[in-house]
RNA sequence: GGGCCAUUAGCUCAGAUGGUUAGAGCACGGUCCUGAUAAGACCGGGGUCUGUGGUUCGAGUCCACAAUGGCCCA
């Protein structure tokens, strides 16, 4: 016996059980155990930033994370899951300052440290909470009794392992970055805030800018010629939205190949590129002569604020050298001179879309004019400081950069550099938590020189199996492609601290690797035990310097804590300290899964630390997922307050419904609309369908005893045989897609099948079952199913887990107590080709059609399916005769199927109507119906129809499908013939005992209604057993 | 401003390598079927395949440009 199914399932509640039998019988890690020795397939679970909620987008990752091991352990794979938590970063600092309401670093430094990292720790492991039960509950299984926790001191010690490494390859610097810079919090901010802050309507000036030329430093031939011989000053006339950046400025760029136009006024020469004179306007002008961009190159003017002259450092790009090969970028001082030029240079950045044509240049503001001024050797001019105010002693200092920008440009207007200037609105970043412009300023910072190693990262990356493909050498490809070094120090607190130390005396660096290197420096003090290598508590550590004997302190930065997610790899086994035989085995992943903005998160910290430490790649394959939107196509985010709790769902609809709407709906890379409506699709649509068809099966099995494991009858039918050739199609296309990383493809396919198992298979079988014979044409279709439903369970069983569970315990386990205790220990189903038969899975498909157009045709004459037709004309392609052959077999189906007595198959094509029959096509296809009744077939179609109407009496009667009844009847002589000609028709359907042509007694079930014209009274009654 | 992806019915999605009349599910209206079904069948309404050019005998499909949305970066 089956444990018997309801139809009305409650799938969150089998879920719930589902989920204890998982914990009890610890499936999970036996699924993993009972594969040990064999080859490994290695999952690397990017660890989910514990810093807020799980969300729906994590769902579908974690779904997609799931599916594709649990198919490999299956498939006989040992697969052990690492789970890991990213418990580190900024976001987890913002969190915390919230709840303290606190909103600058000044704040953090006063309310202190250790506190604030104190609370930083909880704050993580209060989210690891949340995340471990949506987790547990999606049935992503994933080992979270030993995660790697990214805060831990052997984590820790890892990464120092990794960046010292790295040091001591020469990889490691120190450089100047520009950072955007929220001069009131006086911190600088990740791209990520940047990018909540930017404002489209930022209201700026639009100043055109005069720089006075040297006439001597004219060397080109054509533009002495026209310059020779006057006295009437030579500007360049360059433009600007922020004057206050001005003070900073130490070049000019034009664009080389360009063409520039000299003009001349009453008082002197403007240069500006030719294109943009019409915007410009310049008004009393006349043009003189037209030179390119690079003639102009080399050319020297005066600065519009020599900073000597107002007390501000002039510097310069250099590099300084250090210990081992170690090298930094640094700025040295520049000697004041009073007769200072700066260059014009020529540059590719230079746009024809607005301004002059002639870029004003200030490297301490601005990530390409920093970059321009460290590859063409300018000087460097610093006239703001950190709190976005101007020093010096400039007319405005003092002022807020902003608030500057007028007196600025009245200093200029005063001294006839100023061409005009108006206001302009354009797009500018704001700081998301205080609204302050935010400035671009040059600060230092570590870097590690990947740059270096762009081709290897290039090379590594045609090794990866990207889905979708063109991640790449699309967004992944051009992001190698453009490779800059890797900014990775941060001016933060809850993260994991930068392992360089620095003498106090003699500017000497050291990078420590490892905890016991740290604590066998000479005269190292300021241990604290138990060691906690976080700040504040490192940020006392000190040791003498291997120099000079100097007091070496730590550098205050933590890193970057994508360093720490990409180097999962080592760190998660406390590699090269423990676990180096777990680092090889699991090294590198088969498989990782994120969503599309790890491109340069994730996806590139992993890549990057792989190739520079080992030289290749670390994962082979990777899903990509798309982001998910809210059902309008919005962004979710708690500001519109669309955000999806999962647990709604996952209550609702449960587990299963909502991985298989994450698997089936749209294609892993795509951007995808939630809505819970299309999970609730999802549920009637394939989970009841498939489980109607389960219950089905059980309901009728238990009745006939049905005992799966005596030896098979082999009568199968055309019908068997064509679910079967479907079935193990199926498994070769499932099997495939899930080899190929497409967990879509594979479901969908499933659907497919399911759909054509419950309404073509089970629905033409029903007879079958049904009949009271228990013949071998009854057990071969019970077989089949049974088949059909075990191998479903496995092959849904990564898909959906909890339902496929269901299924196997009750369809197996509950019968075979050999049998593995879970779907998930089986082995995955294997295709048996042989039993694929692609000749009849067309004519099925074939006979399908022509059932369709049949109902069609009745239809169209207004006959009803239960009154029997005395034929069929039917018509296949008329040329192949394959499908005339295919379709012969299949008579006795379509004859069922369409009600008709007989079915005849016709080669020539009948044109126009034919009296006396209806007709339907499509394609080759086309089918004709008798219209025409004998009394014969109206009696039978009576008889039909008393026997619908006695099922739902039965049922409606509450009675058990295998109760015997009694009938009783009154009626006109239509009733009483179908009656009589076809009582054991009826006896059998209904199964009662006895028709008898009398009133029913009290007791019966009774209904009175209109047949064939007159009122009839029909009684059961159920016959004691 | 740059890059990548997407755009097919009211909604969610299919539509190798270009080839008859562009499909499915949901939703809607009607009819039918049913002792597994919360389902199913048939019919119907609903499409300038985002737009504009181009290549071709032929374009939803290939190319260019544009629009809208999303993501990443400025």
């Amino acid at each position: 016996m089956f444990r018997p199914i309801t139809s009305k399932v409650n799938f969150p509640h089998l879920e719930k059980q589902v989920l204890a039998f998982w914990k009890e019988r610890r499936i999970f890690e036996k699924s993993v155990e009972s594969r040990k020795g064999a080859i490994q397939f290695t999952l690397y679970e990017g660890p989910p930033t514990a810093n807020g909620n799980p969300g729906v987008h994590h769902v579908l990752s974690r779904v997609f994370k799931d599916v594709i091991p649990r198919h490999r352990a299956m498939k006989g794979y040992y697969v052990p899951r690492k789970g890991g938590w990213d418990t580190h970063g900024l976001p987890v600092e913002l969190e915390v300052e919230k709840t303290l309401g606190i909103t600058s670093k000044t704040q953090i430094e006063k309310y202190g440290v250790a506190q604030f990292n104190a609370h930083c720790r909880e704050s993580v492991f209060k989210y690891l909470k949340e995340w471990v039960a949506m987790t547990e509950r999606i049935g992503f299984w994933l080992d979270l009794e030993h995660p790697y926790i990214t805060l831990e001191n052997s984590y820790i010690e890892s990464c120092w392992w990794i960046l010292k490494q790295l040091w001591d390859k020469g990889l490691v610097y120190l450089g100047y970055k520009v950072t955007p810079h929220c001069p009131r919090c006086g911190t600088s901010l990740s791209s990520h805030e940047v990018a909540l802050g930017y404002k489209d309507d930022a209201e700026d000036p639009s100043a055109y800018i005069k720089f006075k030329l040297i006439h001597s430093s004219v060397n080109d031939f054509k533009l002495s010629i026209a310059l020779s011989g006057t006295d009437k000053p030579v500007f360049l006339l360059a433009w600007t939205t922020t004057p206050w950046t001005l003070p900073g400025n130490t070049a000019l760029a034009v664009a080389p190949e360009v063409e520039y136009t000299v003009m001349e006024g009453s008082e002197e020469y403007i240069i500006l590129a030719s294109a943009l004179m019409d915007k410009v306007r310049l008004e009393g002008y006349e043009r003189q002569i037209s030179v390119l961009g690079k003639d102009l190159a080399g050319l020297k003017y005066e600065p519009l604020f020599n900073p000597h002259a107002f007390g501000v450092e002039r510097k310069n790009f250099c590099v300084g050298s250090g210990q081992e090969g170690f090298s930094y970028e640094m700025l040295a001082l520049r000697p004041a001179d009073a007769n200072l030029t700066y260059p014009v240079v020529t540059a590719d950045f230079v746009s024809m879309e607005e301004g002059t044509g002639i870029v004003h240049i200030a490297p301490a503001f601005g990530e390409v004019d920093f970059e321009a001024g460290k590859n063409m050797g300018l000087d460097f001019v610093q006239p703001v400081d950190l709190e976005g105010k101007v020093a010096g002693t400039y007319s405005f200092a003092g002022k807020f950069v902003k608030d500057a920008d007028p007196f600025v440009l009245d200093d200029l207007r005063s001294r006839g550099l100023l061409y005009r200037s108006g206001r302009i609105t354009h797009t500018y970043p704001f700081c998301w938590r205080c609204d302050s412009p935010l400035v671009y300023y040059a600060k230092r910072s570590w870097y590690i020189r990947t740059s270096l190693s762009k081709e290897a990262l290039i090379a590594g990356n045609a090794e990866i199996n990207w889905y979708p493909a063109h991640i790449k050498y699309g967004r992944f490809g051009d992001w190698l492609e453009n490779n800059i070094d890797w900014a990775f120090s941060r001016e933060r607190y809850w993260g994991t601290p930068l392992n360089i130390w620095n003498c106090l005396k003699c500017g000497n660096y050291e990078c420590v690797g490892s905890i016991e290197e740290m604590k066998s420096k000479p005269d190292v003090a300021g241990l604290v035990e138990p060691l906690d290598l976080h700040r504040p508590f490192v940020d006392g550590i000190t040791f003498a310097c291997s120099k000079c004997g100097g007091k070496m302190g730590r550098q205050s930065e933590v890193i970057d804590c994508w360093f720490d997610s990409g180097a999962m790899p080592f760190a998660q086994w406390h590699y090269p300290f423990e676990n180096q035989d777990k680092f090889k085995q699991s090294f590198p992943a088969d498989f990782i899964c994120e969503a599309v903005d790890q491109t340069r998160g994730w996806f590139y910290s992993l890549h990057a630390i792989s190739t520079l430490l080992l030289g290749r790649p670390c994962f082979r394959n990777v899903i990509c997922l798309g982001h998910i939107l809210d059902a309008q196509g919005e962004k979710m985010s708690k500001a519109r307050g669309n955000v999806v709790d999962p647990w709604l769902v996952l209550d609702k609809y449960g587990a299963d419904a909502t991985r298989w709407y994450l698997f089936t709906t749209s294609p892993a890379g795509n951007v995808r609309r939630f809505s819970s409506d299309m999970v609730a699709e999802v549920q009637r649509n394939f989970l009841l369908t498939l489980w109607n068809t389960y219950s089905f099966f059980v309901l009728y099995a238990n009745i006939d005893n049905f005992d799966p494991r005596a030896p098979a009858a082999p009568s199968l039918t055309e019908l068997d045989r064509w679910v079967l050739s479907r079935l193990n199609e199926l498994i070769a296309d499932v099997d495939k897609s899930l080899e190929g990383y497409d967990p879509t493809t594979a479901g969908r396919k499933i659907e497919a099948f399911v759909e054509e198992l419950s309404n073509w298979y089970v629905r033409r079988s029903r007879r079958r079952f049904w009949k009271s014979q228990s013949d071998s044409d009854k057990v071969a279709a019970y077989a089949t199913l049974y088949n059909c439903l075990v191998t479903l369970s496995k092959l849904l069983a990564p898909l959906a887990p909890f339902v496929a569970e269901d299924m196997y315990q009750n369809l197996v386990c509950s019968i075979d107590s050999e049998a593995v205790e879970s779907v998930h220990l089986a082995d995955f189903p294997v295709a048996d080709l042989g039993q694929v038969d692609e000749k009849l899975v067309e004519a099925t498909s074939l006979a399908m059609t022509v059932c369709s157009l049949g109902r069609a045709a009745r239809a169209k004459a207004g006959i009803k399916v239960r009154q029997p037709l005395a034929k069929a004309l039917v018509l296949v392609d008329a040329r192949s005769n394959t499908a005339k052959d295919g379709l012969q077999c299949l008579t006795s189906q379509i004859v069922d199927e369409l009600n008709v007595k007989e079915i005849e198959l016709i080669d020539k094509r009948v044109n126009g109507d034919i009296p006396g029959y209806s007709i339907a096509e499509e394609g080759d296809t086309w089918v004709a119906v008798v219209t025409e009744l004998t009394p014969d077939l109206v009696a039978e179609g009576i008889a039909r129809e008393v026997v619908r109407h006695l099922q739902t009496m039965r049922r409606s009667a509450g009675l058990e499908i295998a109760d015997h009844i009694v009938i009783y009847y009154q009626g006109g002589d239509s009733l009483n013939q179908a009656m009589s000609d076809f009582a054991d028709y009826i006896k059998q359907e209904t199964l009662s005992r006895q028709l008898i042509k009398e009133p029913p007694p009290a007791g019966s079930h009774i209904e009175k209604y209109r047949l064939s014209g007159s009122e009839v009274v029909v009684g059961i009654k159920k016959e004691a057993s």
